[in-house]
DNA sequence: GAATCTTTATATTTACAAAGAAAGAAATAA
DNA sequence: TTATTTCTTTCTTTGTAAATATAAAGATTC
């Protein structure tokens, strides 16, 4: 990964691609497979990825090529971890409230 | 999974393949793919899966069917997997070793 | 005769690449 | 400058190779 994230606020898919040393439609047919990648484009259709969307490819790309899924696997993955990180908040929340409530007392 | 472990020593691949739900030809190509499923064969050839063979096929189905590696990924997890368990072994014995030590000071 | 074997052929799914059109960028001429 | 040409990049759609799974064939065994 030769992208400097502090460089640019955006990258195209061309450079995208070459940090990834993928093809570029690899990260166009990712796009058509993964919810979370999404790319905002141009007005002409262009694709722009910001840091967000670079760090989605890198979970992606891992999660494919370094571990092991299938690109189904892989979007379970995905899911299954964003409800745990929901459950996380949720608790967090609820410790807070049990705070609140304790100083009550 | 229909299948009782307890009500016999061994079955064979039809068994098998109807209490996975899966083609016989799959357990077979399974075999091909996975150096840790390695059922018994009788003297004429015939597969006979016991109890380690099961859980071994369950693993591989877990993986494969329901966490979304793909085979060479699965390949990979498992062989990690075994590494993890030597590396506690080895570190079990050295602790061993070193309550010796402890009790010959 | 039903189930299994091995080997080989075939189907299916998955993952990716190629093709041709369109847009963008850069170099050159009016 | 501003057209014009040329080269590069990106687009979508479609094609294809590789991976995975299964079936078929013919022989053998339960």
């Amino acid at each position: 990964m030769k992208i400097n994230l502090k460089e640019k606020l955006f990258y195209n898919i061309g450079e995208v691609a070459e940090a990834f040393n993928v093809n570029p439609s690899l990260i166009r047919y990712w796009e058509k497979e993964f919810e979370i990648l999404n790319p905002k484009k141009t007005l002409k259709g262009t694709r722009k990825y910001n840091s967000v969307d670079i760090n989605n490819l890198k979970l992606i790309y891992n999660l494919l090529k370094n571990r092991g899924f299938t690109i189904e696997g892989a979007k379970e993955k995905i899911k299954s971890e964003s409800k745990k990180i929901e459950i996380v908040e949720k608790l967090e929340k609820i410790k807070a409230q049990l705070i609140l409530i304790e100083k009550e007392i």
